[in-house]
DNA sequence: CTCAATCTAGCACAGCTGTGCTAGATTAGC
DNA sequence: GCTAATCTAGCACAGCTGTGCTAGATTGAG
């Protein structure tokens, strides 16, 4: 029995073939035939490893999110040590602020893949409304970047950056919207959100978590 | 001549037929004939009214943030009114803030009509990739909620509580892109952003900016 | 009444869609 | 060479799409 073909490289062949066609001309032109054409393959040889369109678009969502998270783990973990020997290092120069800035800006469509990526999920999430596997696919790498900015925030505490009487809920939800409007803010009008003062932005953020937060009225 | 047909009321009345089924549907639902079916008319008479899908898709888009619009304006004056009255009878107490938060709180949605909006609203932008005239359409919709950051922000400086240190067209990228995510994760999740979250959230946020701000790395 | 503006209704067409399905090419194991 | 698994190619079908277009209904103005 003659086993030629790689499939997983062939399905993530065609879901990159997705990918090129959803930033070009948007998801609704990633027909069956017009994924067949990107990719140079016959319409039955995309059927014969995605039998359904819907399970192409799937694939190409999860793939595209797993490829953004891996990339976004790697950078992390990177930022992580250095933030641990900061610690060490020079704790009070604000090495730590400074990798947890990193670790922010990691998440963001700061350069054009990241921005090519982001353009692509974000067709993919607004598909979510009629699929609702797209939508678990979506919640799930909501969650993921969620659980990052808990982890920065809780990192941030853990060295004093964060002052006792904020309530750490309420600051990770702040920041996970911070950065979601700012990544739809980066894809809609680049031009108006230089690097500068996304930083400076970011920054701003959390050094204020380093003071006082309103605590339930009483001043 | 008979002129029995008011076409601004059938324009808005079919517009309202794109919203209805792009809530329940998706945009992609809205066909030509599905409106026609929605509205109770046939194509043909839908097709007095807009010679093109796309003149139509875009009215009810416009027609959409028109809405949105005036409400925002309506409650705007509301809450510009008391902040003066508040400054006159009370600035000790933090009228202001109150003032400034009940303001955003108009910008996201937060009831079920408002709601409903923004997800047709988000629809829409999704198709802000493959029309140019959407785009537009959206940026200048956008340009209006950074105004009212802008407004929030400029009235909370005259009433001093947002400290002079603070870089206000970075405060004013910072508030939006908040509220452009809050409402992100308020139709996404609602179970898990109840209202109290919400204002005690901005209210973390509005108070922040009474303290000073990072300044370049300077402390 | 007549006339003509206004509106309704929908046929017709070309073009696209996803998918069921078959026919054949290719090739590893025997 | 034979067999059979693997893969390619694409036809066929029903169903949808937007839009050009015509035919007729309705009704106010003269």
């Amino acid at each position: 029995m003659p086993v030629r073909i790689d499939h997983a490289e062939r399905r993530f062949l065609l879901a990159q073939a997705v990918w090129r066609i959803t930033l070009r001309d948007g998801l609704r032109e990633a027909s069956v035939r017009g994924v067949a054409r990107e990719a140079e393959l016959s319409m039955g040889s995309v059927r014969y490893f995605f039998s359904t369109q819907d399970e192409l678009r799937r694939f190409a969502m999860r793939e595209l999110i797993d490829k953004i998270g891996r990339r976004i783990t790697a950078g992390a973990e990177l930022r992580i040590a250095d933030a641990r020997e900061g610690r060490v290092v020079d704790a009070r120069e604000g090495r730590v602020v400074e990798a947890a800035l990193a670790l922010l800006l990691e998440l963001l469509p700061l350069d054009e893949e990241r921005r090519n990526e982001a353009c692509v999920y974000q067709a993919f999430v607004a598909e979510a409304a009629n699929d609702s596997v797209i939508a678990e696919l979506r919640q799930e790498a909501d969650d993921g970047v969620r659980q990052q900015c808990r982890h920065t925030l809780e990192s941030l505490a853990e060295f004093g950056h964060v002052a006792a009487s904020r309530a750490i809920d309420i600051e990770i939800e702040r920041l996970h919207a911070l950065l979601d409007g700012l990544t739809a803010h980066l894809l809609a009008r680049p031009a108006d959100t230089p690097f500068a003062r996304v930083e400076e932005l970011l920054l701003t953020h959390l050094y204020d978590l380093g003071k006082p937060g309103y605590r339930g009225g009483h001043q």
